[in-house]
This record gives structure tokens, C-alpha cells and sequence, in this order.
DNA sequence: ATGCCTTAGATTGTATACATAGAGTGGTGG
DNA sequence: CCACCACTCTATGTATACAATCTAAGGCAT
């Protein structure tokens, strides 16, 4: 059965989308014959994709025994942003001189949105969306890829944490969204890089305002 | 046959250390059954091993096609080069309080013998134990293993690199490490940071004076 | 001679079958 | 009543067999 090549990257895409949306939780077991029923392969190619999202850090192989949903303690969490804190004003740098009008306008828009936005998997989608467009489309590219892994293991927590409270009520993200757009318009790299930076090591200090994220359920 | 569990694991830390001690070139084919026959494993594992060195950047798998020990352009290696130097720094900062006095001796030990060495595989090992020492034993961290992955990468190009001179000839090298071991034996963490980051800085630029590093040979 | 199509071989991709280690269960002795 | 052990069952790990795809060589027409 199955149609060309590629089972176990499209298994992969799956599993690594339903986690990002939130049907798993970290903790959360994964069984290999109930992956691959779902997807009407055999355990073969779903292994190959659990050896792939173990590898980006979304799950956790342990040997003859089982795999899990990752889950961050909260050490580990502000390690995370604190690489983010360093390596996206890197990326951003490089994107800078690619930003049309056109991506401009589109980054003004989101941030609009955000500012009254109420639910919070609208809001998780239009940040990533707004940080992943401010970054360009240059996917290729080994930061490029780096950034995404780290904003796809973090995910989870920032959703446990705007559940806390109304997206909108932080004030400070949504005018800092606002002065990095100005910055990108001006074209000034420098500051972007450094509003950037202090927007993700506010996010991370706020963050760390509630442990309770990270308490281990189940 | 296969002893217990995790003749994947195996063969994945096997095929990396291969490719790290140079037995494997970027652009050299891996084949599956080779490297099963190899391993007295068959196929399955061998495809799971691979996938995790995909995951790790050090093979690129094409879709019924085949896998390849990954080969950087030189824009990607200085993408690296650049992320080690915002991470690296960061990675130091949490061990600078937990170095001691035999570790800061046995970074003076490895120091010492850099400069005089003149072997290419000698002094790759040692250069790349000193920083490790340095970061300190936490591997569990996930900042740790994504510094490890960098280096890993990039492994190759810094060994292609030392080829074309004799590796004690460039002093700056040798004078940021003694500069380093000094800043941690008086534990401050902030020099030893900006003391790193040069370090690596530097070693990007170097690099980037060989672009013939980065032919694609074969 | 050159370019394209056909075909044979090799290599990858996946399903199935079997081997093996773990987790839980019931029973027994203390 | 609790701790411990044998046993069963479930899920994982791997080898084998088969299907699909890519590559390269050779023939044919232009």
C-alpha cells in the first residue's frame, strides 16, 4: 500500500503538526501500531518519523520501552529562550534588506490583530506568523531551520501561559511589536535586532513568572 | 541476531564518530546495505540511524534516491560559525561558576600543548576538548547538545582548515585561550564571554579567507 | 554524432513475521 | 497487610521478503 515515496516524512509532518496544535500533550505517550493504523502504514516508516522528531527535541525515544511527547522543565524552557534571545536577532539582521512593502504592510496588519485578539490559538498562529515573516522566506537556510526548532519545542508552553490570561492584557509585546515593524520600515537593522532582543527576553522573564507551566501533570 | 536494544543507536553513534574522524567526506555516498552488512544489522535500523543524523544536519537524505554525508556552502558555515558565537558565550556563562581548580589546570595543560602542536588530528581533538571542558560536564542541557551539533557540522571544515598551514602558526588562537583560562580562573564570567565570542569571531574570519575550503570536489 | 526512448540492474521504501524486553497481575511467603 | 517473585501480555526491536523508484546503458531515429 501507500502511494510513492515518503511515508515516514509525511508521518513525521503529521505527528510534528498534531503536537504544534496541540492534540498532544507533553507527557503524552505515542504508541507506534496506533501511528501507523491512523495512517495506514505499518511500524516501519513511523519509527523512522519518531527517530526524526526525537532528534528535533518533540519527542522522546527511551529504548525497548517506549515514546513520549517531550516535556520541558522549566530550566530547560529558559534555555531555550535564552538561545532565541541570542539567535534571532541574528536572523532578523540577515533578513532586514530582503523586506518588501508588500511583507511591510502584512507585519502592520498582524500586529494590529494581535492587539485585540482574544483567543488564543489565533493569537499563537498570527505571532508565529508575524516573527516567521519578519524572518523572510529564506527557509533554507541552517539558522533559518534552528529558529523553527526552537519555536516548535517552546510551543507548548506559550499556549499553557496565554491560557492564563487574556492574549491582549501584555501591552508591552504588542508595542514592541510596533517598534520592531518601525525599525524593519526604517530598514535600521541594529535596532530591530535590539528590540527583538528585548521582546523575547521580556517574554522569557514573564514566562518564568509561572512555574506552574511546567508542573509535571499525569 | 543483535544483542539487546538499540542496534540503531549504535550504528548512528558509529556512523557520526566516522564522519567526525574524517573517515567519511561530505558528498561521499551512504549506502544502506553497506553500512548494514557493516554493523551485522540489517536494513531497518540502519534507515533509523540515518534519519537521525539527518535530524543532526550530518547526512541528507533524498527520497528514493539515497543519502549523502551533508556538505556546507560556505554561506552555511558562516551561518554557523555566527550562531556558535551567540551561543557559546551564553553556554560558558552557566558553567563559569561551577569550573574547578582541576579543570581549570587541565584547560592551562591543553593550552599549552595546542601551541606547540603540529599534528592536524592532535590538535582538532585537543582544541575541541578544551571547550568542552569548558562548558563542563552538563550534557544534559539542551544548550550543550545544540553546541555540540554545531560543532559537529563543522567539524569537517575546521579540519579541511588546519590542512593548509601548520596549526600552531596562527598565535591569536593560542593567546584567546590562554586569555580565556585566565578569565575563568578569576570566575568572571563577563570577560570570558567577550573573550569567546572574539575567539569564535575570529576563527569565522579566518575561515573565510579559504573559500577553497568549500569546492565541491567529486 | 547527438539526443531521446526503452529496458535491465541496482537501491531504496515498506509490509509482514518473528524475537525480545517491560509492565502489570496474581499468588505466595513472611 | 505488605513485600517479593513467577508469569502473562503487551509493545517495542529487528530480520526477511516484496514492491516501487531511480540510474545508467544501449539501441533507434534524426
Amino acid at each position: 500500500m501507500s502511494g510513492h515515496g515518503g511515508a515516514a516524512a509525511r508521518i513525521a509532518a503529521d505527528l510534528r503538526d498534531a503536537i504544534l496544535h496541540g492534540e498532544y500533550e507533553p507527557g503524552d505517550r505515542v504508541r507506534q501500531e496506533q501511528l501507523a493504523e491512523h495512517h495506514g502504514a505499518s511500524r516501519v516508516p513511523v519509527r523512522e518519523a519518531l527517530r526524526m522528531l526525537e532528534a528535533e527535541g518533540l519527542v522522546t525515544l527511551v529504548a525497548n520501552t517506549g515514546a513520549w511527547v517531550s516535556r520541558l522543565s522549566q530550566e530547560e524552557c529558559d534555555e531555550l529562550y535564552r538561545m532565541r534571545e541570542q539567535i534571532e536577532p541574528l536572523l532578523l539582521r540577515y533578513n532586514v534588506p530582503l523586506l518588501g512593502a508588500e511583507v511591510l504592510d502584512e507585519l502592520d496588519e498582524l500586529a494590529t490583530r494581535m492587539a485585540s485578539e482574544q483567543e488564543v490559538e489565533q493569537f499563537l498562529r498570527d505571532d508565529r506568523r508575524f516573527h516567521a515573516l519578519s524572518y523572510g522566506a529564506a527557509r533554507t537556510s541552517v539558522l533559518g531551520s534552528t529558529v523553527e526548532q526552537l519555536w516548535n519545542r517552546t510551543q507548548h508552553y506559550r499556549r499553557a501561559f496565554l491560557r492564563l490570561s487574556d492574549p491582549s492584557a501584555d501591552r508591552g509585546i504588542h508595542l514592541e511589536h510596533r517598534l520592531l515593524v518601525e525599525s524593519l520600515r526604517r530598514g535600521d537593522a541594529d535596532e530591530a535586532g535590539a528590540v527583538l532582543g528585548i521582546h523575547v527576553r521580556r517574554t522569557r522573564l514573564e514566562l518564568a513568572k509561572h512555574p506552574e507551566v511546567f508542573a509535571a501533570a499525569r
